[in-house]
DNA sequence: CTGTTAGCGCATTCAT
DNA sequence: ATGAATGCGCTAACAG
């Protein structure tokens, strides 16, 4: 297959090797005519030019690497897509790899794609921070996707999400919820302590206090939000409302309440985090915070980018920041809390 | 970054550059002593052996690419982590693709793959047989995943539809349905049409005429089932069993149903393909054919593995073909048709 | 065991 | 506009 080279190419051509090269790259003028009988014996042959003594020479790959936890959580892929579409258009190919939620097995990855000699890397961290410093140190194009570690310079692109979680608890309370539960993931993944953040700033605003059993920390796991759910509806009081920080958990959540023959929204109104395909299909259609996921990937390839073309020079846009907006899709997992639900209908038919 | 060579490792450890090549290849045996110092030399450079050096010389890059039609549909990315867990433990990265249901990006996909020169190519292809002829020819390696050319030889592994069609349609036979509709995807999709292939062998087998109005071509997108479902439930006599042949035409199945106020399983029993995390959330849960898709990414990785190391040699493995089975999940979205239901539940109550 | 050396295929001077 | 020569970093064959 990787048979012919550009020698061959240039031979059938009646051509030098030079001239092949310069057609390819378009540096220089060929005349028409070679250029005709260059394409020809390129196609004769099907020439592919290899890339790889391409990039040993000029020392570009044209190839990123991009870790992500787990593709198979339905918010990533989405996240690829942006970044492949964006991707393709320079040029560019993408390396995926799934660091499986492992700080080790994220740095053996680094480590070949490094040796690989990508371009540039996008990364949803597993890590902490530290692992990071040095590699942003030495100017190594890297952006941070949706995961942004604390504490050190960096370029990333994520979700608003102080602010997805506070519209999210700003929907419940304006729906006349107080008893508002949350069901985080892990709190050293920025999204996750963000959101939350976002709830307890709303509540406080709202001069709601947030009550602990209230306050389930999870693991993105179905499991933990079904345990979770289960617990927290178990209460004695149990909340009238429940954010779930992320798709999976929403997923727990909806089987613990389901479990227990408790009714949403009728009983308990619930918002969760992402917004794919069967979340608008399922009994009931959920409130979500749709995160825009595509672009994300598309922004953050853009920034990448941008710093591998900067280079040496420029450094303005070596720390640039990203937050794009979440966006609340109310759908009919929420509702008023049970104790206003009469009030509300009543109003609703006198005219509202 | 790529700052350091093997000379600069070599310089610090005072070896020769033969030695350090020798003990990060493990190609020769290196003293303890040597050993040491070049260890700590590459640690303190924090030296990344560069492997596109490496591939110009070695003639391979470790890198396999693969293409899929849209990792947006669930059913890849655990492939993908099938073929990626595969593929980490042989030292292989591998680059991702997105033809979008494209056969010209997908040609022009495989094209920068040759370019770079990859080991070989994963390919859930989207045209048809006639442009991979030439690939398999020259004996690239090759392993057609999930969907499968026909009329040409070739590698390749994917679920095997034809059973798993016809065990949903046994399925719904042996709870007593007639009138099953059956909303296949393209049908030059070599999924859909065998999986129609094995739904028709079993009405055939059980003597029940396939009714025309109940076959519908889609094109596995949520609307086209939706739509097909529209369709059929309004027929003057509607199915009582309905297959869908992807999980997306399923979601457009189920979401015809719950707008006409049809009850699943009560009135229509459904089964769809494909099993993920929120399958069996839905309301009601759903019967499904779920596919091995780790293991079918593992294989296929494992198969082009193959290919790749048999070189010129090896003959046997080329055109080896691998069918898994898929496993039915009898959930609560079937159950008999209308007409048995008294029957049925008679008889349990007699003591059945 | 260790050092020297010749390319892998290409881009890129520097000549012409 | 085109051809010859050099080297990117590495491996493998060979010489010591």
């Amino acid at each position: 297959m990787a048979k012919y080279t550009m020698r061959d190419v240039a031979r059938l051509a009646g051509v030098s090797i030079a001239t092949v090269s310069a057609y390819i790259n378009g540096t220089a003028g060929v005349s028409e005519r070679l250029t005709a009988k260059i394409a020809e014996a390129m196609a004769a042959l099907d020439y592919h030019p290899d890339q790889v003594a391409r990039s040993l020479k000029v020392g570009r790959t044209q190839v990123i690497g991009m870790v992500v936890p787990d593709v198979t959580n339905a918010f990533f892929p989405e996240v690829i897509r942006g970044v492949e579409d964006a991707a393709a258009v320079e040029g560019y190919s993408v390396i995926l790899c799934n660091s499986n939620e492992d700080a080790e097995q994220e740095k053996r990855h680094l480590s070949t794609l490094f040796s690989r000699r990508v371009d540039g890397v996008l990364l949803a961290c597993t890590d902490t921070a530290a692992a990071y410093g040095s590699l942003i140190q030495r100017r190594f194009p890297i952006v941070f996707l949706d995961r942004i570690p604390q504490g050190i310079p960096h370029a990333g692109v994520c979700t608003d999400n102080e602010g997805a979680g506070h519209v999210a608890t700003r929907h419940l309370i304006g729906l006349g919820h107080k008893r508002i539960a949350f069901v985080a993931g892990n709190l050293r993944h920025s999204p996750h302590a963000e959101r939350l953040n976002g709830f307890r700033k709303a509540m406080q605003e709202a001069n709601i206090a947030v009550r602990d059993e209230c306050l389930r920390m999870g693991d993105q796991s179905i499991e933990s939000g079904y345990k979770a759910g289960l617990e927290m509806m178990r209460l004695a009081v149990p909340p009238t409302a429940i954010i779930a920080s992320n798709n999976r958990m929403l997923l727990g959540l909806m089987r613990a309440v389901n479990e227990l023959k408790i009714r949403c929204p009728q009983q308990v109104s619930i918002v969760g985090f992402d917004d794919f395909a069967w979340t608008q299909h399922f009994t009931p259609p959920l409130t979500v915070i749709a995160q825009p996921a595509h672009e994300l990937g598309r922004k953050a390839m853009e920034m990448l980018l941008g710093q591998i073309r900067a280079g040496e020079g420029n450094e303005t846009k070596r720390f640039e920041n990203l937050r794009l907006a979440g966006e609340l899709r109310v759908r009919e997992s929420t509702a008023r809390p049970p104790a206003l639900q009469l009030v509300g209908k009543t109003r609703r038919k006198g005219g509202d």
